[in-house]
DNA sequence: AAGATATACTTTATGCCTAAACTAAATGAG
DNA sequence: CTCATTTAGTTTAGGCATAAAGTATATCTT
């Protein structure tokens, strides 16, 4: 994905791998390329309808329902992605009347972010969009089947996390 | 997802989506998440074994079993990333002895890339760690369901296929 | 109280990615 | 043949992403 800096293996190049890691590799270029596929055309139409990006929606998602707020410091656990990064994409929320950030009267290293008026209108407008194309999008895989894929995900999402812990303990 | 730009929305937030589209949102939030886990890991691994990214890994790997090698405007298609973005990669792929570009004799607009023999090494080595990496990392999610999911993920990238190419027609 | 360590966040350097504008070469129509 | 169009690729401007280094504040240790 942008950012997305993930690309595709052909599928004849597997035998170019270690043949008995087949089925996870398939696995993976499968993911990559839904994603991809998906994440292409949700980015467009977020720049074609609303001139935003997937980024900055995302931010706006957290801090959606949050009423009081939030600790800046949360929004890079939540995202999944560095601090620094959101640095700038904060900077232009704020810049464009979205959300607020304010230092923290207990803590001065600490801010807290929070959506104005405007930033939940924007991103209400803009939410009921992002799951109505994504209803379109996946309008012709069978819905009885979308519940059974989440499990599947969801179980592929956890195993790979212990994998990752387990690898860093 | 270069980069990746794909970031996650909290569960809790489809209640401010459509209530209808909840599994449609809910199937790209799992395959963000499962990407950007796996995507980060292979990023690290790619970075401290081998001073390497994926989207050079990804070029290699198109180039790999192209005895005569390929036209420069295939990479684009493949790897479902515009032609500006490869100018720069090929570049240092080509600066770095991985690859060759050489203008076809027909046309001089035609550009065909192939692996150099160093290429092919360095791409070799890299694959076996890559489907070693991935192996581990799905290594607690069990064997037996990898294909069905495989399957699924299929239908769902065509099915997704189906939607863009009738939404543009 | 003073210095070491930890935490919150920003900055910098680098790379990926896109869209849109641009260049050069080939093709097609009259 | 000439001009318009198409095709292959590069360039540009701008946003996203990371890792690593830096700054400021808080906390902990003694």
């Amino acid at each position: 994905m942008a950012g997305k800096e993930f690309a595709l293996i052909d599928e004849e190049n597997i035998t170019g791998e270690d043949a008995d890691n087949r089925a996870q590799v398939r696995v993976w270029l499968r993911l990559l390329a839904c994603t991809s596929l998906i994440g292409a055309e949700l980015r467009r139409q977020f720049r074609e309808e609303f001139d935003f990006t997937m980024p900055r929606f995302d931010v706006l998602a957290q801090l959606d329902r949050e009423p009081v707020g939030l600790v800046l410091g949360e929004l890079p656990k939540r995202l999944m992605v560095t601090a620094g990064n959101l640095t700038p994409i904060v900077d232009r929320l704020v810049e464009d009347g979205l959300i607020t950030r304010s230092p923290s009267p207990l803590d001065r290293r600490v801010q807290i972010v929070c959506m104005t008026a405007e930033g939940r209108r924007a991103f209400r407008r803009m939410a009921k969009k992002h799951s109505l194309w994504l209803a379109s999008l996946l309008a012709e895989f069978p819905k009885a089947r979308l519940d059974g894929l989440v499990r599947e995900l969801d179980d592929l999402k956890n195993a790979v996390k212990r994998a990752t812990e387990e690898a860093r303990a």
